[in-house]
RNA sequence: GCCCGGAUGGUGAAAUCGGUAAACACAGCGGACUUAAAAUCCGCCGCCGCAAGGUUUACGGGUUCAAGUCCCGUUCCGGGCACCA
C-alpha cells in the first residue's frame, strides 16, 4: 500500500536506548512509586514495535488463532463503540497468546462510502484526501489504545491494491453467471437528478433539496445470492459457534417458505397476444384457504396492472402515485394500505369463478411474481383490505367450534391448525393434507405446483456513486456490455474528484470516462456505477491472511489462517454484512480460490454503545442534529432527561437514545479518556462497564473507579517490591508447605478467583474477569506479609493478578513484570492456572431454609454424607424455631450448596 | 408492520445446571489523616420496620420443596428491515 499513512510497519533497526535494557534485565529494578500512565505506556508500546511483538506469520508448531474485529469506517474520530469492539478482540488475542497460540489480529479500513462524499460536498476536499487524513489519525488513535495488532497486513479497501480483487471476482462471477445485469429500483431526486441512499431520503424527500423522491427503474449488476440461499441456510447448522439469536435472524431473513405456485388463466391481452400468456401466476403458502379467493392484488409495476391503466385514467394517476413514496421495506409494511380495481377478472383455477384484480400498494413486485390471492377471511392483510373496499370475505377454515364474525380480526383466523369448510370436496382436510390435495389438483391441470420459495432477493452492487470500487464494464454500442480483461484490471478510480450532490462526479471525468472497446476497438464508454461497499468488507479478512503483494486474491499463507477464528463486531451487523460474507466466502471456494466454505468460526456480537442524541425537526422533514455541548438538559430526580434546549435560542428539542455516530452529533471520543486517564483506564473501564453482548448506555461515570484500582496496584506492586519480596530467601519454601491457616485461605481465594476469571473468559465475559482482578487485589492488600512465607504466597498471587490483568491493561501489567522480576516480558508468561492444593478446604458453608425460606447457615465437612447434612439441618436452632414443632415432610439436600426443610 | 434482543438498588452491574438476590464498582452519607483541599484509609448504603421480622428482579398469571432464571400473556426500550456502515 504506497499511500500515506498506509505504509506497512518497517522493522527498527535500532531501539531506544531504554529498549534494550528492558529486554536484557530480568532482575527486579528500582521502580517508581507513583503510577504514571503516559509514561509506562509509551514505554511498553515502544517496546512491542521494537520487538515487533505482535508480528506473525504461519508457524506449523503452534495451534493458531485468528481474532478478527470488524474494521472500522475511517470516519474521523474512534467512537466509544470502537473502543469497546477493539478492546474485546485485544483481550481475547493477548489471552490467546498467553495461552500459546500463534496469533493474528489484523486492522484496517472499510475506506469507501457515503460520508467521504458528503465531507467532500460540505468541505470540498476529495473524498480521497479526507478519508486517508482520517485513516492517519485513527490509526494513532488505535495505536494509543496498545491493541496487539499485526500492522505490517494494514489495508483500505480504497487502494487499487485491494479493490482490484473485487473486481476480478465480480468478472469471475460474470463468467459463471452468479453476476448478472437486470434492472432495479432506486431512489430518484428529480431536482438534483440523482439518486439517493435510502439514508439520504428523510420523510419521503431529498435530503438536500427537500423534493419528493420517485422510485425509478434503471440497469444494474446483481449477485445471485439466490442460488446460494439452501446452502446459506443449511450451513447455519454447522455454525457452532454463533450466537442463536444471529443464526435464527439469518433464517428468518433468507426466509425458506413451502408452498404453491399457480396460475390464474385470464384472456386479457392486447395486439401483442395475451398477457404473460393468459397466466398470472401467484405464491402462496396457504394454498388451503384456495377455496377463500375473493380478489387477485397485483403490484402497480405488474404486466396487468400496466395494462389496464391505459384505459383507466384513475388507475393510472394510481399506479403513478404508487411510484412515489418509499422503497424501503418498514414503510411498505406501515403504510396505509390502498388499492384499486383494475376491472379485469381472472379466472379460479378450481372453482372456475371469475376472481376481480386490483393493483394494492402493498403488493412487492420483487418478492415472487408481483401477484397474490386474497382470502380475506384468513389473512390479516387481506382482512383489513376487504373491509376497507367492501370486498366479500369468506370462511373457509374452522377452527374447534369458535364462531367466525366479521367484526374485527381474530388471532384464529390466520391459524394452520383448524380443518377446511366450504371447500367442496376438500372439506374436513387439515391444513397439511389440504396443501398436499390441492397442489395435486393444479399440478394435474398443470397450472402450477409446490414450490420452494425464498424472502433473500438478489443482491445488487450497482450504485450510482462516485467513491466506491469501479465496476469493470465498458459499454459499446456495438458489442454492449463489455468485461474489462484481466489485464487491464485495477480500473483505477480517480482521487481527485469533489462531488457537489448533483450526480456522480465521473461522468465529467472523461479521461475516465471514454475508453476503446476491448472487443472491436471502437470508442465506447466506461461503466461509471461503482461497486456496494459491502463487496468490500466481504472479503478482507482473507486478504489480511495474503502476503502483502502478492498478485493473487489470496495465496497459500490463507489456508494457514483462516477460517477466521473469532470473529467481534457489532450486532447491527448481524444479517448483511455476515450474510454477505459467507456468500462471497461460498463464491470464491466454487472459483477455487480456497477450500473452506464459512469464513467465521465464532462469532462475538458486541452490543451497541448509545448515547441520547438532540435534535430539532424543520419543516422541511429530517433532523438537525447538536452536540451536547450546545444545550441545556432537564433531569428528573433519578437523573432521566426530561427535556432540552438549544443554548443559542431557547427552543425546545426533542432527544432519542441511540447509537454514536457522526451524523447525530453524538459520539464520544476516546481521546480525553486516554489523555486524562490512559489507555490502561479507558480499556479496563470499557470492559468492566457491562458484558460485551449488552447494549451500553455511554456515562463516563466509573472511569474514576478503574483509574483508582489501577493506582492501587502500581502502589502495591511497589510496596512489593521495597517492603515484601526483600524478605523471601534465597531458596523457595512455598511448594509443600503446611501454611498457616490464614495464610491458607488468601491462598485459596485468590485461586478461587483465579478459577472463577478462566471460567468467565472462557464465556466471553470480560466485565467479571474484571471484577475478579479488583477481588483478587482487595484480598492481596489485606493479606499477611510479615515473613518469608507470607512473601512468597504474595508474590505467587500478585503474579497470578498480573497475568490476569494483562489482556485488559497491558501496559501496566507489562511494566510491572518486568520491574518486580517476574520475567522480561509478560507476554511470554504462560496463563496461570489454580493449583488443586491451594483450592483444598475441611469445612464448608451451607444454606439453611425453612419451606423455601433462609433462616440460617450450617458449617458441615467438606466430605459429609447427605444424611449427616440432613439430620445437622433439623436439629439447627433456627430450623427448630422456624419448624414451630411440626415435624419435616421432605429435606431437600442440594450438594455445596443448601438445605431445605419442608414441613 | 415484520424479524431478533433487553428490562435486577440512586447508577453500571453480579448471581455458571432452577438453589444465599444485589458480588465488584460508581455516586452518596459518616469518620480518620490534614492548617485546608486533593489523595489515601475505615465504616454505612434495596424498600418498610425501633426491633423481631416482612418485602423486593418492568407488569399480570402459571409450574416447582425452591423462579431474576422455566411456561403463557402484556408494556416499555434497543438493533435490523436489503443504497448508512
Amino acid at each position: 500500500m504506497s499511500h500515506q499513512g498506509l505504509e506497512r510497519v518497517k522493522p527498527a533497526t535500532t531501539g531506544p536506548v531504554y529498549n534494550a535494557r528492558f529486554r536484557t534485565i530480568c532482575t527486579p529494578q528500582p521502580m517508581q512509586d507513583k503510577y504514571l500512565p503516559a509514561d509506562i505506556e509509551r514505554a511498553a508500546q515502544q517496546h512491542w514495535d521494537s520487538t515487533e511483538a505482535f508480528r506473525v506469520a504461519a508457524d506449523t508448531t503452534k495451534p493458531k488463532y485468528y481474532c478478527l474485529s470488524m474494521f472500522p469506517y475511517p470516519s474521523g474520530k474512534l467512537h466509544m463503540g470502537h473502543v469497546r469492539n477493539y478492546t474485546i478482540g485485544d483481550v481475547l488475542s493477548r489471552f490467546h497468546k498467553m495461552k500459546g497460540f500463534n496469533v493474528l489480529q489484523p486492522m484496517g479500513w472499510d475506506a469507501f462510502g457515503l460520508p467521504a462524499e458528503n465531507a467532500a460536498i460540505k468541505n470540498q476536499v476529495p473524498p480521497a484526501k479526507w478519508t486517508y487524513d482520517n485513516i492517519a489519525y485513527m490509526k494513532q488513535q488505535l495505536k494509543s489504545l496498545g491493541f496487539a495488532i499485526d500492522w505490517s497486513r494494514e489495508l483500505a479497501t480504497c487502494t487499487p491494491e485491494y479493490y482490484k480483487w473485487n473486481q476480478w471476482l465480480f468478472l469471475r462471477m460474470l463468467e459463471k453467471g452468479v453476476a448478472e445485469r437486470k434492472t432495479q429500483v432506486v431512489n430518484w431526486d428529480p431536482v438534483d437528478q440523482t439518486v439517493l441512499a435510502n439514508e439520504q431520503v428523510i420523510d419521503g424527500r431529498g435530503w438536500r433539496t427537500g423534493a419528493l423522491v420517485e422510485k425509478r427503474e434503471i440497469p444494474g449488476y446483481y449477485l445471485k445470492i439466490t442460488d446460494y440461499a439452501d446452502e446459506l441456510l443449511s450451513d447455519l447448522d454447522e455454525l457452532e459457534g454463533w450466537p442463536e439469536r444471529v443464526k435464527l435472524m439469518q433464517a428468518n431473513w433468507i426466509g425458506k417458505s413451502t408452498g404453491v405456485r399457480f396460475a390464474f388463466s385470464h384472456t386479457v391481452g392486447d395486439e401483442n397476444g395475451l398477457i404473460g400468456d393468459g397466466k398470472m401466476w401467484v405464491f402462496t403458502t396457504r394454498a388451503d384457504t384456495i377455496m377463500g379467493v375473493t380478489f387477485c392484488a397485483v403490484a402497480a409495476e405488474h404486466p396487468l396492472a400496466l395494462h389496464a391503466a391505459k384505459s383507466n385514467p384513475e388507475l393510472a394517476a394510481f399506479i403513478e402515485k404508487c411510484k412515489h413514496g418509499s422503497v424501503m421495506e418498514a414503510d411498505m409494511a406501515t403504510m396505509e394500505k390502498e388499492g384499486l380495481p383494475t376491472g379485469l377478472f381472472v379466472t379460479h383455477p378450481l372453482t372456475g369463478e371469475q376472481v376481480e384484480v386490483w393493483v394494492g400498494n402493498y403488493v412487492l413486485m420483487s418478492y415472487g411474481d408481483g401477484a397474490v390471492m386474497g382470502v380475506p377471511a384468513h389473512d390479516e392483510r387481506d382482512f383489513a383490505f376487504a373491509k376497507k373496499y367492501k370486498l366479500p370475505i369468506e370462511q373457509v377454515v374452522a377452527v374447534g367450534d369458535k364462531a367466525y364474525s366479521l367484526d374485527a380480526w381474530q388471532e384464529w383466523y390466520g391459524s394452520k391448525d383448524g380443518h377446511c369448510v366450504n371447500s367442496g370436496k376438500y372439506d374436513g382436510l387439515s391444513y397439511a393434507d389440504a396443501v398436499d390435495a390441492i397442489a395435486a389438483d393444479v399440478a394435474a391441470k398443470n397450472i402450477g405446483e409446490k414450490k420452494v420459495q425464498w424472502r433473500l432477493r438478489d443482491w445488487g452492487i450497482s450504485r450510482q456513486r462516485y467513491w466506491g470500487c469501479p465496476i469493470p464494464i465498458i459499454h459499446c454500442d456495438d458489442c454492449g456490455s463489455v468485461p474489462v480483461p484481466d489485464d487491464q484490471l485495477p480500473v483505477k478510480l480517480p482521487e481527485d474528484c469533489v462531488p457537489d450532490g448533483s450526480g456522480n462526479p465521473l461522468h465529467k471525468r472523461l479521461d475516465f470516462l471514454h475508453v476503446d472497446c476491448p472487443k472491436c476497438g471502437k470508442q465506447a464508454r466506461r461503466e461509471t456505477d461503482t461497486m456496494d461497499t459491502f463487496v468490500d468488507s466481504s472479503w478482507y479478512y482473507a486478504r489480511y491472511a495474503t502476503r502483502f503483494g502478492a498478485d493473487k486474491m489470496v495465496d497459500e499463507e490463507t489456508d494457514y489462517w483462516m477460517t477466521v477464528d473469532q470473529y467481534i463486531g457489532g450486532i447491527e451487523h448481524a444479517i448483511l454484512h455476515l450474510l454477505y460474507s459467507r456468500f462471497w466466502t461460498k463464491v470464491m471456494r466454487d472459483v477455487g480460490l480456497v477450500s473452506y466454505r464459512e469464513p467465521f468460526a465464532h462469532l462475538l456480537t458486541q452490543g451497541m454503545v448509545l448515547n441520547n442524541a438532540f435534535f430539532h425537526k424543520p419543516e422541511g422533514g429530517g433532523k438537525n442534529y447538536f452536540w451536547e455541548s450546545e444545550i441545556d438538559i432537564q433531569k428528573d430526580a433519578k437523573g432521566h432527561i426530561t427535556g432540552a434546549t438549544l443554548k443559542k435560542d431557547g427552543s425546545t428539542l426533542e432527544h432519542e437514545l441511540t447509537t454514536m455516530s457522526k451524523s447525530k452529533n453524538n459520539g464520544v471520543d476516546p481521546q480525553s479518556l486516554i489523555e486524562q486517564y490512559g489507555a490502561d483506564t479507558a480499556r479496563f473501564f470499557m470492559m468492566f462497564a457491562a458484558p460485551p453482548e449488552q447494549t451500553l448506555e455511554w456515562s463516563d461515570a466509573g472511569v474514576e473507579g478503574a483509574y483508582r484500582f489501577l493506582r492501587r496496584v502500581w502502589s502495591f506492586g511497589h510496596l512489593f517490591a521495597t517492603e515484601i519480596r526483600p524478605q523471601i530467601g534465597a531458596t523457595r519454601s512455598l511448594a509443600g508447605a503446611k501454611l498457616p491457616e490464614e495464610l491458607a485461605a488468601f491462598r485459596r481465594e485468590i485461586h478461587l478467583l483465579l478459577k472463577q476469571a478462566n471460567y468467565d473468559l472462557g464465556k466471553q465475559q470480560f466485565n467479571t474477569v474484571a471484577s475478579a482482578t479488583m477481588k483478587m487485589l482487595n484480598a492481596i492488600e489485606k493479606a499477611p506479609r510479615q515473613s518469608a512465607l507470607a512473601a512468597e504466597v504474595l508474590e505467587e498471587c500478585f503474579g497470578i493478578l498480573l497475568r490476569v490483568l494483562s489482556p485488559l491493561t497491558p501496559h501496566i501489567s507489562h511494566a510491572l513484570w518486568l520491574q518486580l522480576g517476574y520475567g522480561n516480558d509478560i507476554l511470554a508468561a504462560a496463563w496461570p492456572e489454580p493449583l488443586d492444593a491451594a483450592l483444598v478446604q475441611d469445612e464448608i458453608e451451607l444454606m439453611l431454609q425453612v419451606n423455601g425460606k433462609l433462616r440460617g447457615s450450617l458449617r458441615v465437612p467438606a466430605d459429609a454424607t447427605k444424611d449427616a447434612i440432613e439430620a445437622a439441618a433439623v436439629a439447627h436452632e433456627a430450623a427448630v424455631k422456624f419448624m414451630e414443632g411440626k415435624a419435616p415432610k421432605k429435606v431437600v439436600v442440594v450438594p455445596g450448596r443448601l438445605v431445605n426443610i419442608v414441613c
